[in-house]
Parts: structure tokens; C-alpha cells; sequence
RNA sequence: GGGUCGGUAGCUCAGCCGGUAGAGCAGCGGACUUUUAAUCCGUUGGUCGCGAGUUCGCAUCUCGCCCGACCCA
């Protein structure tokens, strides 16, 4: 048994020998054990009898576990069992079971999988037990468990070892299955809709749908540069083009940037395009979206974050990016706002980045992003963005400069961005051209010129409405999560040492 | 990139004004036929993140590095 990881111990050491002794008996690994019932099910169906109910009932079952506890008393013992749903104690004596199963039984240790046949019953001290007549060890766990009464508690151990997690955790638990729930409330909410469910690529031969520095890679049988997407909006309305007018996608995005208790590398996004409606449309759809999801899963919209309560089931507010500033600033005036000089000697007074070749709505979106975007915590739908920041949005009738665009605030973080959507082909092809000159002048998040996405829109896409939605964020949200990989499963971590 | 805090037994943690490393859990041995973080008795287990320095002597003091958490950019 030579070439075992590095770090053994005398635990492991202990347990490999136990292995190895069953190896010699038998089967070590059996795959024979017919599991009848879950833990959770059987709390469900028969926690509320009594003893001697049970005993008239004499129900018998196979249940299957992980033993999390484990309590041996000379001729008898309890131990705890925990599967997908939950936990069920087992007892196991030499009166039921026979010595020889008991005696073998003394030596598993917690963390091994065991699985146990036997009749329920009910203790004196009313816990719904399983009086085992057979016990039998199904899989040995050579690693010990993390100390059984205060779990893991080391945050890095806990993203790099999340099986480990998920063991001793059952609060870990119940994120991820609330995660899940959430994107399946998501997936009915727009198939109830009508809405097609696609997926599009993940490589691109150019990354576009937005600003943001993509992850490269490298085709060898094309010889080509491949880049993860950073969004999958191009694509998305292509297939409006194509005549799929309701469509929507939830899947991975990839952008090369820091780490952040808000950002992963690899995050999940839903995108929807909808046909034939506006901005102002997608606005209310999103209340709507946001509302019902809540309800579904949490079972209402009142939503309790970090010690703070927000509802669900109140209008979002909608403002523009000034209206967002004098709401937490009062002293400054429309005016002040709308006045070029007056914007940027404020950006300097907070020692804030900006660029300086930004016309009037850039600066003020320096500004809200200095002074508002933070103390946002109800959900606020931000509008009228600028047109030089919203290179695929359509822009206003009413002022060229600004765009039908809003993004959603909750919490004091972006939760989505959407708008109606440019479908000038001339127009998003100069947008493209100003954006490739912004690129060779050195902004890296600037796009790229996608010219077969403008070829698309020459063919016609009908006035559309699309929307991103953070769903990484959207989780943390309901979920009470402070951070960003409290809420993926295998957060994006440095090698270990 | 900057700041704060942290890294000691498999896990949770103490020790840190320098003097050769501790507890609980887990493990091992023993007692115990309704326990539930079982209890009781005994006991094994450590490259104190890594590397330099200071010192007669460093887990402890200094510097650098690595890893993490949180905050800021």
C-alpha cells in the first residue's frame, strides 16, 4: 500500500488498516444493499406515531447513510444516519442484531456509509428510530469528519473541500437546493411565457454582448484564437432574427477580472429577448419575474439580507442616474448635474476614476457609480443610460444621447441590465466602429466589431426588448449569502500551496 | 494593489510580555442494553504556514514570502 497522499496520519492510518482487514474478509466495497426509505420520508410518514402504534404497525425498512453519530454502550448502541434528506438514528444491541453485527459494528467509524435493516419504533425519549436487525458497512471513509458538533469552519476549506461542506453543513445544504430552486422557478416562469429555452455558443471567435475582458484560448484544428463568451447576447438576437422572437438562456459567462466576494470568473447569467416590446415593458416583467421566484421558493417577498429587510412586493423604484444622485445628495442641483465642468470637478473632489474624453452622461454614470449605486438597497431600476456606454442599446427618440436602457438595483449591486434593442443595422455598425476605435486607443473592454452580427440586423430584427440577469447575485439575494461563493458550488480559488 | 484579521494535532480552538506544546472532539484500550454533542477511566497523536534574522534558547520577537477571510481601490 505504498504511495498514499501526503498528508496521512495516524487517523487514516488506523482506518486503511480496518480496510484493509475487511478487504480480507469479503467484499469491501458491496454495491448489493437494497435501500428502501429515506430518512426525511420516514420523519414525514411516521414521526407523529407513537410506540405503540409502531409496534402494532411493525414497519420494516433498509435505510442507507453516512453515520454522522455514533453512541456505543457495552451491549448496545444509537447511531445517526444521514442521507439526501435528512437523518434517522438507528439502534443496534446484541439482543437484535446478535453479537458477532455489533461487535463489527464498534469499529465503523463516523463518516463511514452504512446501511441498516431493521423495524421502526420510537425511544423513550420519543426520537423515531430503526431497531437494526442487520448493519452492514457499505463504503469505509478512510478520512475523519470535521469535529461533529462545530463542522467546518474554515472558509477556504469549505470552497476548496465543498464535499466536506456539505457533510457537516446542512445551512451549505440548503443554499444549494434553494439555489436550484430558484433557476427551476426561473425556467417555468418563462416557459409559462411561452419563451423558448436555447442554448448558444460558449466559444467565440469574437467576444461581444459586452464590455468586459474575455478568457482566450486557442482552436489547434482551426489554428485559431477561441474566447470563452462573455455574454451570449449577439446570438441570442440572431435567433430573434430567425424568427424566434421569445427566447431565453441561462448558462455560464466568463470574464477575465478580479475575484471579489461579487465576482467569479465563471458566473450564470439568464438573458431573454422578447419581440415587439420596450424597455419600459421589460421593467415590469422583471418586477413580475422577481416577485413570483421569491413567492415560489421562499414562500414570500419579503426578503431578509445581512440584517436588513426589503420587500419583494413593493413597486421597484425607477429613476434617472441625476434623480439617483439627489436622492442621497440633495444639495446638488439639476443644473449642477447637467453641467460638464460642475460633474467633473466633483469626480475630482472624491478622487474618483472617470475618463476624461466621457461626454456629460459618462461622467454622471461615474458620479451615481461614486455616490448612489451603493446605497441602492431597494430595488431601484436606474434609466437613461448614455449611449457611449450602451453601444447595443437603442437610443431614446426623445434624446439621441441616451438610450432605452435601465439597470436594476438591489442591495446596493447590479442584478440586471436591459433595454430595447438597437435594431438599426447602420447605426450598430457605427457603434461597433466607434468601439474598435475606443479598443485601439487602449480600452481593453471595449468590443469588438462583429460584423456578421451586423449582417443579422440587415436582414431585420424586429423592435425587441432583452435582459441580463445576474442569477449568481439574484441566489446571494434570496439566499442571505454574503458572498458570491457562498452560492457556487466550486467558487474559482488559487492552486493550493 | 492597499489596510485589518487569521494560518498551532484529522477538526474546533487555547498558549504568544522568549525557557523544549495544551484542551475538547475524533482515534486507540476499558466500563456501560433507550442514547442523542451520551457518560466515565486510561491513552496515542504536532515540521506551531514557509524561509531568513535576533537570541544561550523562538509557536511566541523582527523581516520577507505563501495561503485565506473581510474592507478599500
Amino acid at each position: 500500500m505504498a504511495g498514499h497522499p501526503q498528508d496521512e496520519n495516524q487517523i487514516i492510518t488506523e482506518r486503511r488498516n480496518k480496510l484493509a482487514a475487511i478487504r480480507k474478509a469479503g467484499i469491501a466495497f458491496p454495491n448489493d444493499f437494497d435501500r428502501t426509505h429515506l430518512a426525511g420520508d420516514l420523519l414525514a410518514s411516521f414521526g407523529e406515531m407513537n410506540h405503540d402504534q409502531l409496534e402494532a404497525e411493525q414497519i420494516h425498512v433498509a435505510v442507507g447513510g453516512r453515520m454522522m453519530l455514533k453512541r456505543v454502550m457495552g451491549k448496545a448502541s444509537f447511531a445517526t444516519l444521514q442521507d439526501m434528506s435528512g437523518r434517522i438514528q438507528i439502534y443496534i444491541s446484541n439482543g437484535d442484531s446478535g453479537e458477532e453485527v455489533h461487535d463489527a459494528f464498534k469499529h465503523y467509524d463516523l463518516g463511514d456509509i452504512l446501511g441498516a435493516v431493521g423495524v421502526l419504533f420510537k425511544t423513550k425519549t420519543g426520537e423515531l428510530s430503526v431497531r437494526a436487525s442487520q448493519v452492514r458497512l457499505l463504503t469505509k471513509s478512510l478520512r475523519p469528519l470535521p469535529e461533529k458538533f462545530h463542522g467546518l469552519s474554515d472558509q477556504e476549506q469549505k470552497y476548496r473541500q465543498r464535499y466536506l461542506d456539505l457533510i457537516t453543513n446542512e445551512e451549505a445544504r440548503r443554499v444549494f437546493m434553494t439555489r436550484t430552486k430558484i433557476i427551476q422557478a426561473i425556467r417555468d416562469f418563462f416557459i409559462r411565457h411561452d419563451y423558448l429555452e436555447v442554448e448558444t455558443p460558449m466559444m467565440h471567435s469574437i467576444p461581444g454582448g459586452a464590455s468586459a475582458k474575455p478568457f482566450e484560448t486557442h482552436h489547434n484544428a482551426l489554428d485559431m484564437k477561441m474566447y470563452l463568451r462573455i455574454a451570449p447576447e449577439l446570438y441570442l438576437k440572431r435567433l430573434v432574427v430567425g424568427g424566434f422572437e421569445k427566447v431565453f438562456e441561462i448558462n455560464r459567462n466568463f470574464r477575465n477580472e478580479g475575484l471579489s466576494t461579487r465576482h467569479n470568473p465563471e458566473f450564470t447569467m439568464l438573458e431573454f429577448y422578447e419581440a415587439y416590446r420596450d424597455y419600459k415593458y421589460l421593467m415590469d416583467f422583471t418586477e413580475k419575474l422577481l416577485r413570483e421566484v421569491a413567492q415560489k421558493v421562499l414562500g414570500t417577498t419579503l426578503i431578509s439580507y445581512q440584517g436588513k429587510e426589503l420587500d419583494l412586493g413593493k413597486p421597484f423604484h425607477r429613476l434617472t442616474m441625476v434623480q439617483a444622485i439627489q436622492k442621497y445628495h440633495p444639495q446638488f442641483s439639476t443644473e449642477q448635474l447637467n453641467d460638464r465642468d460642475f460633474v467633473v470637478a466633483e469626480l475630482i473632489d472624491l478622487k474618483a476614476k472617470y475618463k476624461p474624453e466621457d461626454g456629460l452622461g459618462g461622467l454622471q454614470l461615474s458620479l451615481f457609480e461614486e455616490l448612489a449605486e451603493t446605497q441602492l438597497f431597494e430595488p431601484t431600476f436606474i434609466i437613461d443610460y448614455p449611449v457611449e456606454v450602451s453601444p447595443l442599446a437603442r437610443s431614446s427618440d426623445a434624446n439621441p444621447e441616451i438610450t432605452e436602457r435601465f439597470e436594476l438595483f438591489v442591495l446596493g449591486r447590479e442584478l440586471a441590465n436591459g433595454f430595447s434593442e438597437l435594431n438599426d443595422a447602420e447605426d450598430q455598425e457605427a457603434r461597433f466602429d466607434a468601439q474598435v476605435l475606443a479598443k485601439e486607443a487602449g480600452d481593453e473592454e471595449a468590443m469588438f466589431k462583429d460584423s456578421d452580427y451586423v449582417r443579422a440586423l440587415e436582414y431585420g430584427l424586429p423592435p425587441t426588448a432583452g435582459e441580463g440577469i445576474g442569477i449568481d447575485r439574484l441566489i446571494m439575494m434570496l439566499t442571505d449569502s454574503a458572498s458570491i461563493r457562498d452560492v457556487i458550488l466550486f467558487p474559482q480559488m488559487r492552486p493550493e500551496a
